[in-house]
DNA sequence: TCCCGATGTCTACAACTGTAGACTTATCTG
DNA sequence: CAGATAAGTCTACAGTTGTAGACATCGGGA
């Protein structure tokens, strides 16, 4: 922000001139920018200085900042998988994954942090509704089954998305401090609940 | 924004001056505000204007942006509680009432929406960190105890995040769309589990 | 009645935002 | 070795933001 560092990239001070590379090291910074800051908290011009370049590169290749946003939930939803393990030890691997991404000395910030931070703008919003409801949910419903598996779906992104959120951004005490095992094994009994098919009745 | 109105308020066109009445419409005014837009996501002219003053008055008596939104997260958690019900009953009753409050069709957003849509600036949050450990947090630890009780507390508040931030703020289809009844049923499952002291070993 | 202090407004500024058009420079083709 | 075209930069602008200082106005006490 405000020192004057001119490259964020030890290795090439310089990029040859390649567009798909230029535009995929812009994509990147905005992954990364929309992430730690949210929609409203970063300017086109961090991101472009970011990546190495000048702020009107973005809108040549982008358009526009909305569209740039776009791109970046995309590719931010896209490589990761929120559940893990399959069957009888899916509630346990997703517990701990959960535990240890959520770390606070864990840097990995995750597409939830990126739609937590953004929620705020109602464009925003909307586009990370649709990339919400195309790449999460669809996964979820792959490996859940049984009465109320949406609903089951949900309700665990929804158990993570709060615990990242406490644990992660607010950094609440006992979810902070306390042992990583212990919590891990009270989250994986509520996902031992949402995995068995009829829960309720 | 962009329209002459004069006033919004249809009541009373103009206030008498009353320094208390007038510091406590600002007070609202931001706590709407902000509970919609999120902290960068609103100017102090707009909560002015809301609030029938100028910008200038809001610096005037909170000395500053950053002030006001402390004093609107405070009286946003003050008179909200969290859980409701007690004993036996607290499990099925915090579910009915979180199912109720992240309605679609609820217009009232509570102090959660609050946090999530400012939690993208650092002030901000930490000025929420303050705030929800205050709060929320010391609520809750008096109705739960045993083994792991604050834990299991934040795990209570981490699940109602969640689902307030799918279910009200993304509209996620399952958690949106299907009869409330059964998600209540399915979240007071898991709040089942956490309000049994010792669950894992 | 007068006047002083509290209450509120007006003008302004410096910083920042996203974006448009004109400009420069490197890379590849002939 | 040219020249054309893609790749990238510079300057600028209109808008908004939070805040500071000077100014106006209402209300009550002498």
């Amino acid at each position: 922000m405000s020192d004057a560092a001119p490259q964020d990239t030890p290795g090439p001070p310089k990029r040859r001139r390649d567009a798909s590379a230029t535009r995929q090291a812009i994509l990147s910074a905005a992954v990364a920018a929309f992430t730690r800051y949210g929609y409203d908290g970063v300017g086109v011009r961090d991101i472009a200085q970011s990546a190495g370049v000048t702020a009107m590169l973005i809108n040549r290749y982008f358009g526009s900042k909305e569209q740039l946003f776009a791109e970046a939930v995309d590719a931010a939803f896209a490589p990761r998988t929120v559940i893990a393990g399959t069957g009888a030890a899916l509630a346990g691997e997703t517990a701990r994954t959960l535990v240890a991404r959520t770390a606070p000395e864990a840097e990995e910030l995750g597409p939830f942090l990126l739609m937590l931070r953004s929620a705020a703008n109602p464009r925003a919003a909307q586009i990370m509704r649709e990339a919400i409801t195309r790449h999460a949910g669809r996964h979820l419903n792959e490996e859940l089954s049984g009465a109320g598996a949406g609903i089951r779906a949900e309700l665990m992104l929804s158990l993570q998305a709060g615990v990242w959120l406490l644990r992660s951004v607010l950094g609440t005490p006992a979810l902070s401090e306390g042992p990583p095992e212990d919590l891990a094994q009270h989250i994986e009994a509520l996902f031992q609940v949402l995995v068995t098919p009829c829960a309720a009745e």
